[in-house]
RNA sequence: UCCUCGCUAGCUCAAUCGGCAGAGCGGGCGGCUGUUAACCGCUAGGUUCGAGGUUCAAGUCCUCGGCGAGGAGCCA
């Protein structure tokens, strides 16, 4: 007897087969009953008829409680009324065993739930098909992401997590003693060390979690989220911006082709991502700024014009990239952030030292930025010079100026949240079900 | 840190001007051979977030506190 995957559940049509897992759902028609089964990989609708089985067993699997663990046997048909993921398919029961009958209290309802009950019950929720087709899609991000570094000449290069110092110097750190070296900070950008990684490789990225204690309370931000950032030497603003594109249509592309039933469950209208493709548009922030002043001027509701109210030199809010996203079905690229706004290591502009060779991917659909990324400074006298306008311990930063000593080179990098690019893809209001178990202001459990 | 909103059954939510605490889902019992978060009948289920206060009477009004959500700022 073949154990099967509802994932590749059309591939057996006419078998007799097996399949482990756990009841969903199950309705009950008197002599017919319907079992929702999910295995992981999907979710397939089980038919048992009375006149078919035992009299014992078909009693059983009438009152087998949601999310019991079962073992099913029987012939794969294929037919259209038949729900799931991907669906069209469904298993004739002839056998069934119960590995374990759930305890009749299972919390979570097949409905909406608030967020605080979703989330204290998260360890549940992921069964749920929302859920889990949210997840299986980062996985596929995950996948794709290293899938593209691991393709075009970039090594991996795992920075730490630990760090001693600020790499930013303006965000929050957790804070962590570290025996009798003091104070150790949990990392929130291995960019720094790939900087120095880059004159040894070339090209790297680095991927894990990254730590922010910033008290944002918003649908975009996590205390805890994962961050890909790749390094590139001998490479300039422009160069950057057409890796950037390259790199997040593929990740678009590989999520279309593994995860089209999960995207649909979701409800997502796959048209908007089939367009994604290379040349992104390039606005400038000055252009940008201009767009705004439009925006602002051509708004005629009161309380949205006071959120767009924009002036040159301050950083985008949320509302306004929103409103400059809207004007594009790509991504948009907006470069030459002022200064100001930006982190210290960012290589001024030629003969606009106001303006900084900086990036920022914004995603459609009013998703905001999913990478920021710039050409970093390479001059050795400019970024001390910055460090100590920062107000920043030049101590600790000796070993990222050597690398302005020994062989600098023109280099380039970005960051982008999976999380944020997850949430985009699936189309999905909050990026707290983007992550398995997400860590906020507010929550640490479970 | 600031602004706004919310907290009633296991869950999602009602409850008019301050006047008997309600429904759907989920649970239990029964019915139904094609259900799609099935449907139909019956049934159990309540310290209305907490502490004070006003009132003949408070889920509802007032004060303080707690918890949560959305947004701003900051950021990926």
């Amino acid at each position: 007897m073949t154990t099967i995957r509802v994932e590749e559940i059309a591939n057996y049509t006419g078998q007799e087969v097996t399949l482990r897992g756990w009841v969903y759902n199950r309705t009950d028609k008197g002599k017919l009953v319907f079992l929702l089964v999910r295995d992981g990989s999907g979710f397939v609708q089980c038919v048992a008829f009375k006149g078919d089985l035992p009299e014992a067993l078909f009693e059983q699997i009438m009152r087998l409680p949601q999310e019991s663990s079962v073992i099913i046997t029987g012939p794969v048909r294929e037919d259209k009324r038949a729900p799931g993921i991907p669906g069209g398919y469904e298993i004739g029961v002839r056998d069934l065993q119960i590995v374990q009958a759930a305890a009749e209290d299972y919390p979570m309802a097949l409905k909406e739930h608030g967020p605080d009950f979703a989330l204290d019950h998260r360890h549940l929720w992921i069964r749920m098909p929302s859920q889990w087709a949210i997840l299986r899609v980062r996985a596929t991000v995950i996948a794709a992401i290293r899938e593209w570094f691991d393709t075009h000449g970039f090594i991996n290069m795992d920075t730490p997590i630990l760090t001693p110092a600020a790499c930013e110097g303006t965000t929050t750190l957790f804070e962590t003693e570290y025996f009798d070296e003091g104070k150790a900070y949990l990392t929130q950008s291995g960019q720094l060390y790939n900087e120095a990684n880059i004159m040894a490789f070339g090209k790297v990225y680095c991927f894990g979690p990254t730590f922010r204690a910033e008290k944002s309370k918003t649908r975009r931000h996590l205390t805890e989220f994962w961050m890909v950032e790749p390094e590139i030497a001998f490479c300039d603003l422009d160069q950057l911006m057409e890796i950037e594109e390259q790199f997040v249509t593929h990740i678009v592309q590989r999520v279309l082709r593994d995860r089209g039933p999960e995207l649909r469950s979701l409800g997502r209208d796959l048209s908007k991502l089939e367009r994604i493709a290379p040349p992104f548009p390039r606005i400038s922030y000055d252009e940008a700024a201009k767009k705004l002043q439009e925006l602002y001027e051509a708004e005629t509701d009161p309380e949205k014009k006071e959120l767009l109210k924009f002036e040159w030199g301050i950083d985008f809010g949320s509302p306004h990239e929103t409103a400059l996203t809207n004007l594009y079905e790509q991504p948009l690229f907006v470069y030459g952030y002022p200064t100001q706004v930006k982190a210290f290591y960012m290589e001024p502009w030629p003969g606009r030292p106001e303006v900084c060779k900086s990036v920022d991917l914004l995603a459609p659909e009013g998703y905001g930025e999913i990478i920021g990324g710039s050409e970093r400074m390479s001059s050795y006298d400019l970024l001390l010079q910055r460090i100590h306008e920062h107000g920043l311990p030049e101590e600790a930063f000796k070993w990222y100026l050597d690398l302005r000593k020994y062989g600098s080179v023109p280099h380039s990098g970005f960051g982008m949240g999976v999380e944020r690019t997850v949430a985009w893809l699936c189309g999905i209001e909050h990026i707290r079900e983007a992550i398995p178990y997400p860590r906020t202001i507010k929550r640490v459990y479970p």
